[in-house]
DNA sequence: TAAGCGCATATTGTATACGATCCTACGCGA
DNA sequence: TCGCGTAGGATCGTATACAATATGCGCTTA
């Protein structure tokens, strides 16, 4: 009841956004891991619809970045290389900061409200031992941040950069179990409640370099280039 | 064959891959205006291929923003509002100065010369009087700038950003003919000859600019809102 | 004549069937 | 025993068939 979960209702979503909305949770919340195969005829069984549906969902998602076609191979959530995750947060660090500044000025008291629901139920989670749980609330908090800024675009680009942020938290994160429990978010929220711009731009660029910082993206376990490009 | 275009050739692409270029492209040419009806059935029949083929490059497509799906009533070639028309320029602006900063430090004499070549490209477009090849061009250009900087991820959102400016100026461009022969890109290309990071930056930020100034986004025109939003 | 209702048609949504491709495991020969 | 080739099964790609939904036209009636 309490839970944040948004279901859009109107306009119907058809079967195959309910199964990109279950299979995205399920990866953002790691229960399914990078590189796991999404078999068709699984999934199918799994949702109670045929391939077709399925197939729609699974390209959805390849268009996200969260899940990897091969031809005539199959679907698989994707494992972003190190490159890629560096990619992804700079990314972040061109979108995020100007559009916390953008929200900070426009926050109204049902928007910090929001946040904090936000934020007590990660902690809720954390306390509940249910880290994915955490963590896709944690990623949550970053898009609404774009909703309160009224920018759908850039809300869009910042759903698919947490998103695949999730993956490369799966792949590369240090410290096993500890999770960023950073107090950036509530920081974050503070200058909301003051719609202080300027500090909200600025924790929010700290915030994603310290998210970088706790990766570990040294070159060294990066998978062995395919024969094919080596030869090209 | 002088054209730039880019035949992937490994890892051969699926024919729904095909119909989305193909369609994109048409677009992109102001070819298919918004709005258009993009029927299964018929899109079938031109590119010889079944339903079920079209389906998948139509929702490909409405992932980029090109095309709007409406359950049970098909696919129609999106038309942006006006508020979209500018978060899609406000977006830009966030991604691509920094974008041609870092292609700036990195262009080599053969990215310069691709860059040339699609300038000459744009031009002879131009001349022919094809200003619908013209204007896609000129949008690869900044695509390109994506690819040079070496951030696939944010080329893939500069590519749909491009994309949907195109509709844009297809809906809100002021004057009717006279295109953007701004020598913005000439600029631009010049900061790369010199690896002048500081001055491309400026100059990208200036050109995206000048282009917003060219539309007419005042509010009138607006659509009139969705009775399901009115009454919600 | 205009408004309202209902059916007929067109179009989309989903399931199923069939063909193509890839992966694996087994057998054969050196 | 090792390597290669091949056959079988599993899985994906595409086409087709059927069901669900929306749209437009004509008929009826006040």
């Amino acid at each position: 009841m309490g839970t944040l979960t948004k279901d859009i209702a109107l306009n119907s979503a058809s079967s195959a956004d309910e199964i990109v909305v279950r299979l995205t949770e399920a990866v953002h919340e790691h229960r399914i891991l990078p590189g796991m195969k999404l078999n068709e005829d699984e999934v199918g069984e799994v949702f109670g619809v045929s391939r077709t549906v399925v197939r729609q969902a699974l390209r959805s998602m390849s268009h996200g970045g969260l899940v990897a076609i091969e031809r005539n191979r199959g679907a698989f959530v994707a494992k972003p290389s190190i490159k890629e995750a560096r990619e992804v947060f700079e990314a972040r660090a061109l979108l995020e900061p100007q559009t916390a500044r953008a929200a900070a000025e426009r926050a109204t008291a049902a928007d910090v409200a929001i946040l904090e629901r936000h934020i007590k139920e990660e902690h809720a989670a954390l306390a509940a031992d249910e880290a994915g749980r955490a963590l896709n609330l944690s990623g949550l908090f970053h898009v609404e941040i774009a909703r309160i800024a009224d920018q759908q675009t850039i809300e869009a680009f910042i759903r698919q950069l947490v998103s695949r942020s999730s993956l490369v938290i799966a792949l590369y994160w240090r410290r096993r179990s500890a999770l960023c429990e950073s107090h950036a978010h509530h920081a974050l929220l503070d200058t909301f409640r003051r719609n202080d711009p300027d500090k909200a731009e600025d924790i929010m660029k700290g915030h994603l370099i310290d998210l970088v910082s706790q990766l570990d993206l040294r070159d060294l376990p990066e998978e062995t280039t395919s024969l094919r490009d080596a030869l090209s």
